[in-house]
DNA sequence: CGGACAAGCTGA
DNA sequence: CAGCTTGTCCGG
């Protein structure tokens, strides 16, 4: 009589962080690899679980149970591996990464491979060549750069290509297009699970060049060749819930792990990228080409009393014709008023923070959300000025400026309430929502420039590309205008010669300097439980702690020492939020 | 997570 | 002391 076989496993449950061992009914020997989804039976439940070691010795005097049904197809042993190792890196549950690498629905049978696709390779340019041919890339591509030829040759390459973009709608289309030239092509990219999804999973795990977005890091890919990611510099390729993996440096960990070479793409790259690869620029004609105008309006030189939101420049685009999409990053009406009487700035009564207006009859702390009229505190005026206009108010004043009218766009608008217009108010959202435009115009760069997060520099400049994207670069005769009172800003400076060198070269100094990522490795541990966790933590060494407003900083020198250190203390129980390489902070 | 079980409180 | 809540522990 054979040994029974004995596997390991991790349930699928909230809370859960250790594994168990299980015995494999006869008739499931061939069906259990490491990755492959089961249902055991655990303290009088039934729950889901991953295999995650086979024909393990089992720790004496536990009486084994069976598992009770093979569920399907997993991830397999390298992104099992590659979730434990995320899992330390980001200081989360492997669990909580396995489900994410885990198909939608049950993969009971994997389609057939489809067969090869046509081996003609596209042809590319030297920089595209050299670029793929890095182990580790960083291409600069201006925003009107067309990326498809890359594209393209990264999916006839040998082995089969992981591709990444931002969005679920980036990833589809690519997708498409790459179908249309005859490719086999998995979109691993879903707004909801489902048959459709699934099946997806199921082709990837098949065979075929994978494209998706952030969650496509997690894709299963046959036979991993190279890895793409596209617009690099994306914060959506950052999870925002715990744990706080950045799709990014899962691919290129992937990458490095499958002996693949791995290209990161963008306008402008990040610190992260510049720090972790070569980068490769395209010559300074296809670079200045790729970006469009740049128009900037000194606001310094502006009559001090009528300096609203719009210079001359500004109303002059708006009526000139073609669409203009005006970016002001505020919701609401107005997040900063004062009296039109004697000038006092408008306060909560009860925690004296600013007020915004909400409408045109009611006040609203930004702190505590106590509720007033539309009264001066001090002297009883009823006008108020509006200091700081949020895209409200700028709507109703671009409508009368521009004498047509003019739609509002922020995160929260769907396409039923975003008619087609040839004007547009909006937060950054617009730059999104609308795919073309002849101009853009920020109304208050300034917001962005002087924004109090370490990053905002990176992501000033990563709104005028993505601004310049929306004007189809040089070619298109698109404008875009920045209205600033920091003309010179090196940001500035960098979109208008088309170098965005002139903003890292800046930056990484100054990170260096600050100790600011990726300069060191930093994390910040918040949550109710985060005082009985950071108690645990005690003072490793190599790791500073620094507590402000509630939360804990940490920092080290290198990710090894921080993740090390955080590994090392047992969760308490309660709510616990760590984020490690916090984006803003 | 969610069931099991123990310790703690309340009212008759 | 039954009947209930609250807390802690543990799962193969």
């Amino acid at each position: 009589m054979t040994a029974k076989l004995v596997v390991r496993v991790l349930p699928n449950v909230a809370g859960i962080d250790k594994r168990f061992d299980y015995l494999v009914p006869e008739g499931m020997r061939d069906e259990v690899r490491v990755g492959t989804m089961v249902r055991v039976p655990l303290h009088g439940r039934r729950v889901g679980a991953w295999v995650t070691d086979v024909g393990v010795e089992p720790p004496p005097g536990v009486a084994l149970r069976e598992l009770a049904k093979i569920t399907g197809w997993g991830p397999g042993p390298e992104l099992v591996d590659l979730a434990t190792w995320a899992a330390w890196r980001w200081a989360g549950r492997p669990a909580s990464l396995l489900a994410t690498a885990s198909p939608p629905g049950a993969v009971r049978a994997l389609p057939p491979p489809p067969p090869p696709s046509s081996p003609g390779v596209p042809p590319v340019d030297d920089v595209v060549a050299d670029a793929l041919g890095r182990a580790r890339g960083v291409l600069r591509l201006p925003p009107g750069a067309d990326r498809y030829p890359l594209v393209l040759a990264a999916a006839t390459a040998p082995g089969h290509a992981l591709m990444l973009c931002p969005t679920i709608a980036q990833a589809r289309q690519l997708a498409g297009r790459l179908r249309r030239d005859g490719q086999a092509v998995a979109c691993v990219a879903h707004e909801r699970p489902g048959v459709a999804a699934t099946a997806e999973w199921a082709r990837a795990a098949a065979g075929a060049t994978v494209v998706g977005a952030r969650g496509g890091a997690w894709a299963p890919v046959r036979d991993l060749g190279r890895v793409v990611v596209l617009d690099e510099h994306d914060e959506s390729y950052k999870a925002e819930q715990s744990p706080t993996w950045h799709a990014r440096d899962v691919v290129a960990e992937r990458a490095r792990r499958a002996g693949a070479p791995c290209l990161l793409v963008s306008p402008c790259p990040t610190l992260e990228a510049l720090a972790w690869g070569e980068l490769i620029r395209p010559s300074r004609a296809t670079e200045r080409r790729g970006w469009p105008a740049l128009e900037v309006v000194d606001r310094r030189l502006e009559d001090p009393v009528a300096a609203g939101l719009y210079s001359d420049r500004l109303v002059t685009l708006v009526r000139a014709g073609g669409r203009v999409l005006c970016v002001v990053n505020r919701r609401g009406r107005a997040r900063l008023l004062a009296c039109a009487a004697c000038g006092e700035l408008a306060r909560c009564e009860v925690c004296a923070a600013s007020v915004e207006q909400l409408e045109r009859t009611t006040l609203r702390c930004r702190r505590c959300a106590t509720e007033r009229p539309v009264v001066c505190a001090r002297c009883g005026a009823s006008r108020l000025k509006n200091l700081r206009a949020g895209v409200a108010r700028v709507r109703e004043e671009l409508e009368a400026l521009a004498g047509e009218p003019v739609v509002e766009v922020t995160a929260a608008t769907t396409e039923v309430d975003r008619p087609e217009a040839r004007v547009y108010a909006g937060t950054e959202a617009v730059l999104h929502q609308v795919p073309q435009a002849d101009a853009v115009a920020f109304l208050d760069f300034d917001q962005e420039l002087t924004a109090p997060r370490y990053r905002a520099a990176e992501q000033a400049l990563a709104l005028l590309a993505r601004a310049a994207r929306v004007v189809r670069g040089r070619q298109g005769d698109g404008r875009v205008l920045v209205q600033t009172r920091q003309p010179d800003h090196p940001v500035l400076a960098a979109a208008r010669h088309a170098d965005p060198g002139r903003v890292s070269g800046v930056e990484a100094p100054l990170r260096q300097a600050l100790r600011l990522p990726p300069a060191a490795a930093v994390a910040v541990v918040s949550g109710p439980s985060a005082s009985p966790f950071m108690e645990a933590l005690g003072a490793p060494p190599g790791v500073e702690v620094a507590v402000a407003d509630g939360a804990w900083r940490l920092r080290a020198g290198d990710h090894r020492t921080l993740c090390d250190a955080l590994a090392a203390v047992p969760r308490p129980p309660g709510r616990l939020r760590v984020e490690v390489d916090p984006l803003r902070m």
